[in-house]
Formats: structure tokens, sequence, C-alpha cells
DNA sequence: CGTTATTTTTTAAACATTTACACCATTAAA
DNA sequence: TTTAATGGTGTAAATGTTTAAAAAATAACG
């Protein structure tokens, strides 16, 4: 039921050659003179000649394959993202091989396994939320397998890394509430193990502080899964709304927990921005067109898979073993729409 | 820079024994004592042994992997059915490359290019907008390529289809508007060229005929890019209402028609559903937190993925070839909002 | 014409694996 | 005792390609 593919033993046979004169002539090789490469090259054309990249594979090592591991491609961000590593790799004449950990440390595990057991040339890895240890990266790391991690990161590992200015993305959301007239500010973040988390939640706190805004550790609730389980957004929100001193804005820090986190209030009735205002990180392409339109930190996600992919191309294409590593931080934008803006304060700037 | 793997000749090697006897020994042969087999299956744990996928395919002529292109990764639709492919692929240990035709005739034809040099065992195809010649499948099926159309078929293929109640789908959706009191429904549709836009139109026209609605040719509007270029929207809107006789509703046909359409709409300040009404074909997942929410006819993306998937490997797995092709229809689902209800009309059922 | 230098081509090994076939002991049957 | 059958293992070829090394063909030169 296969097709049989056009080999340089045909091409051969029919000139009545060997196979490493017509290896050569294909190749373009110094060797071979031009008459015969001539003639190589009208048959290869002829019988519609393809060199059979397995055979190459196998022979130079190499895949020419570059493998992906994303906690759900179903995703705005993330989508986005592989958007961007699809760009690249296809104009490198690599291809992407994509899987999802669903969050899951074992799942992201076995990804790996499967990956490199498939000889994908380098990889691409945004950790799990379960990810806190990462002796499955730095074993396959020390085989030698080229590796960059995007977003979620860990700096445990020795290696280029792709991130947005978390920092300053949270930073300048919890500003832009605060100088809306936003005081009580609470926080839904993801797991504590990921680096975003920290590094977003770091930002929150210093513009806290900044503006002499005392931090309220009640007023920051965890999602685990970040919401891929609904019930855990639902659950952060009633108990933020359980609170004596009731927040007036809440920040997310993911696009799951941003949109997650608006259905919870409008399901619950809760009206944004008048009763409680939002801000959130999130790739959505639908924010301004939500009720209300929301303020979100945007990350450059597609800019974010071009640069990691670029990053590991250098990796894999490196001659010698590279020691020096990039720590590449891009800009996220706040956008701002009506879900931190009270009607009435509108004016104020 | 590449780590070399443990292969059958080390273990031969380490116990002295041939390669073939490993091989086989590995593979659970009859032939092989169960001592022997017990001695290569320990030491092969021992060194950490795992076999070459390339060398396998090399010598299978099969590569354990399949093609997917679709126009766009980063698109709800598209990023679900994505989600059920790999599912299916990882369960069987098929492995899944992507590439996007970003709704280009050329491109596509690149890409299938791409991927049958690649040796994927089979493809998994959803049409591009520009894609009104199928030469292209048709040459590669003949040489043998499995291929399974999803979403965006056609009938000038004869395989494995998957597609939704396209057809019902709108049909639905039009008779839905037509029961909340519209009489004038126009439509914004893809390129006449996709199998989706000629049946989703058949049912809005269907539904039409059967309420006793005139059809008038100049409410139905096409965006040749599906609305990926964004003022190919703004232009079909626009022409909608320089009409004498304005409509009072309109139906998209895709998801990007249809968020589209609702961020033109809101940004010519035109209300929704009270100025005029709106429902599409959409799979975000935000629906519902639109402004206002939206009343959109929702696929089984993910569903679609898994069964093309499995007809797919149904395909390749298949010992004799396969000449009774399957034409799978899923169910559509009509979720209502509040984008089709006019507030004052909300009681009228 | 014979020798050397140069150009061109072929041979063979390698990449990791599978498998038809051959081989060699045993052991059972004749 | 010979013959045949059986069980276990090894040899070698095959998958499609590259490439070092050997060989052959050609050219140059005295």
């Amino acid at each position: 039921m296969k097709f049989e593919a056009v080999t340089i033993k045909d091409i051969a046979k029919a000139l009545g050659i060997s196979t490493s004169t017509v290896s050569r002539a294909l190749r373009d090789s110094y060797e071979i003179s031009s008459e015969t490469k001539q003639l190589v090259l009208d048959c290869a054309e002829k019988l519609n000649y393809h060199p059979n990249p397995i055979a190459l594979s196998l022979k130079e090592r190499r895949s020419r394959s570059i493998g992906v591991v994303v906690c759900e491609i179903a995703n705005s961000f993330f989508s986005q993202v592989i958007n961007g590593i699809e760009s690249i790799a296809y104009e490198k004449g690599y291809n992407v091989i994509i899987s999802q950990s669903h969050e899951s440390y074992e799942r992201e595990i076995m990804d790996l396994h499967y990956l490199s057991s498939r000889s994908v040339d380098g990889l691409l890895i945004s950790l799990s939320t379960e990810t806190n240890d990462i002796s499955h990266l730095l074993s396959l790391q020390e085989k030698g397998m080229p590796i960059v991690l995007f977003d979620r990161v860990s700096h445990e590992i020795k290696t280029h890394n792709v991130v947005v200015d978390n920092f300053k993305g949270a930073y300048e959301a919890t500003e832009h509430l605060l100088n809306m007239g936003y005081k009580n500010i609470a926080a839904i973040a993801n797991s504590e193990f990921l680096s975003i988390t920290t590094e977003r939640l770091a930002g929150y706190k210093e513009a806290l502080a900044n503006h002499n805004i005392k931090y309220n550790p009640t007023y920051v609730k965890h999602c685990f899964y970040g919401g891929m389980i609904f019930s855990e957004i639902e659950e952060a929100v009633n108990k933020l709304f359980t609170l004596k001193q009731k927040p007036d804005a809440i920040i997310t820090t993911s696009d799951k927990l941003t949109t997650g986190c608006l259905k919870t209030l409008m399901r619950r009735g809760i009206k944004v921005p008048d009763d409680i205002a939002l801000v959130g990180f999130s790739n959505s392409d639908l924010a301004e067109l939500l009720n209300p339109p929301l303020t979100v930190v945007r990350q450059p996600a597609m800019e974010m898979g071009r640069a990691a992919t670029e990053l590991l191309l250098q990796l894999i294409e490196s001659k010698r073993p590279v020691t020096q590593f990039e720590n590449r931080v891009l800009t996220p934008e706040l956008i701002i729409g009506n879900s931190s803006v009270l009607q009435q304060e509108e004016t104020i700037k």
C-alpha cells in the first residue's frame, strides 16, 4: 500500500553508473565531471527523484525535526507561540512535533521520552504546572539534547530562555489599577512552582509597595492547575468574596485564569468593573469584545515562539558546545479596556 | 554535539552474541531460548537501550508520523481539532507534524510536498480557502498516500471525510433567528470554493424557504479569505448597511467571520442585538462572555480531530487497499446567547 | 611508448535494524 | 548407525544515503 519512491539506485541503474557517483553528482561535488552531473541531474528530474529524508537522518544522525511540549494547544497564548515556532521551523526546513503535557508532570516526562526516542534534534518546552523537579530535563541535556525553555522556565537548567518581562507586566497592570483608584487589589495566580507566578506576583507586590499599599497575603489565591479545573477559580473567587474587607479589584496571571475569573464573576452576577475591577494576562483576540472590554496584559506570543526556535536552531547547528546562554526577555503590552475603569471615573485620566 | 545512543550492536558485543540474536530476543521471537532472552533483556535494561526509530522507519518504510495541514493553528476551532488529533495519535504511538497553509493554495501544495517528502504515513487536511483544484491531493493519493479530509472537504477525491452537519447547523441558526422574529437575515460567508460555505448557505436558504422568506442574493456576502484579512469583513458589513432594506440579522459561517463581524459592528457603534442580531459558527470558549453573549453554532472540533485520526490510522494500517470510504457527519450544537434575542422579545420563547 | 600526474569513477563501509537462510548440535525415528 | 527433525544461533543482505579509499581512465611529458 506504500508507494515506493525513486532512489539513487534507480538513477544509477538507469545510467549504468554507481550510486556514489549519482550521490556526488546530486550534491554537486567537485569530483564529478560536469557532463556526468548533467546526465544525473536530468535523469533525477525525469524520474522525479526525491531524496529519502529517513535514510539521511540515519546517516547524519539528525532528524531535522524539533519537539515542542506545551501544556495545552487549544489556548490562545500557546497556539500563538506554536504559530511562531512553526514559522521559523518551516523557513529553516525543520518540522515540528507537538505534544501536550496537560499540566501533568508525568505526562511531561512521557512526552519528553517519546520525543527524544523519536530522535528530535532539539526541544522547546514550557513547563507543566506540576513540574518542580527538572531532573528529567537535566539528564536529557546531559546526553547532548539541545533544549530551550520559554514562558514557564526554570533557572535550575543552564540553557537559553525566552520569557516576557513578567515583573513589568504585572507591575504595570497593578499600577494601572492603583492609578484608577483601586486600593484593595487581589491576585489570582497560578501554581507557586511556576516561574511566571513568582515573577508576576513580585511585580504586583512591588507596585503595591511603591504606592504605599500594604501587601495582604489573604488577597493572593493560587489555582494549582491554572484554571484547567474550573472549580479552582470559582473557589478562589468565592474566598475573596467572603473576606471581611472585600477586594475592589482582581489581577489574574494567565489566560485561562483571566477568562475563567470573568466567567465566574458573570455567573455570580457580579458586575465588572462596578462591583470589582479586573485586569489579567491574556492573549485572546477577543478581549476588546468581552463584556466589559477587558484590560489585559498581552504577551508577544508569536515573537516568543520565533525567538525560542531561533535560539534552539542555533544550539542544534552549532559546531562547538555552547556554554554562553541567553535569557531573552520580551516586553508585554498593557491594553486598557473598561474592566478596570469605573464609568464615573473615566475622566480621571 | 549529539549523544550517541546505545544500539543493538552494543548489546551484542557486551554479551558476545550476534546482533540478530539480540534483535530477535528483544522482539520476543520464539526462536530464541528463554535464557538468552533474559540475558539480552537485562543487558538492554542495564545499558538503557532504546530502539532507533529512524533505522526502523528505513527498514519498515514507515515513519509512524502523520502530517496535518490546517489553514491556521491559532484559531479556536482548528486548535481544538489538533487537540483531538494529538490525543489519538499519542495513544497509538504516532507523532503529529503540523503545518499551516495560511489559506494559501501555493503554501498548501508546498506543505504537502514537504510532509510527503518527510515520508509521513498519512495526511489529515482541511483545504485552504484558495484551493479549488485538488489534483495535488489526487496525485499523492495515487502514489499510495492515505489521506483523510476534515471540515473543508472535497467530493472530488474518494477518501474518508469527517465533517459537521453544516446544513443542519446553519438551518437551525437561521430558523432560530426567524423564530425570534427576524425577517431580513443576511449571511457573511467564506469563499465559494469551500464545502462548508455551500453547505452552510444551503441550510440558510432552506430555512428561509421553509419560513416563506424569499432568498435575497444581495444579503449574502463572501469573504474570500474568511476574515484573515480584516478589511474583508468590514467591507461586507458596510455593504450590508448601505442596502435600501437593511438586514435585521446576520449569520456568519465561521469562527473568524463571527468574531470579526462582532468587532466591526462594535467599532461602528452598532448595537447587537438591538440594531442587528448576530448568530455565527464559532468554537470560542468565550462566546458567553462576549458583549452580548453570542448565539453560536458550535462544532464538536475535538471529536472531529479524533474521528479523522482514527479513520486515517485505519487506512494506514489496513493490509488491503481500502475502497469503501466513510463520510462521517458529526452534529453541531446551537448555543443560544443574547445576540439573537431582542430584550423586549425575550419572552416570545 | 612508458611513466607520472591528474581526473573521474567505483568499491566498500557505515548509519541501526530486521529477517531469510545457513549452520551446528542434539535428539528422535528408522 | 544413519537420517531426519528440532532448537538455537550466526551470516549476510536489505532499507537509502554518504564518503573515505581504492581503482581506473585520461592527460601530460620526457
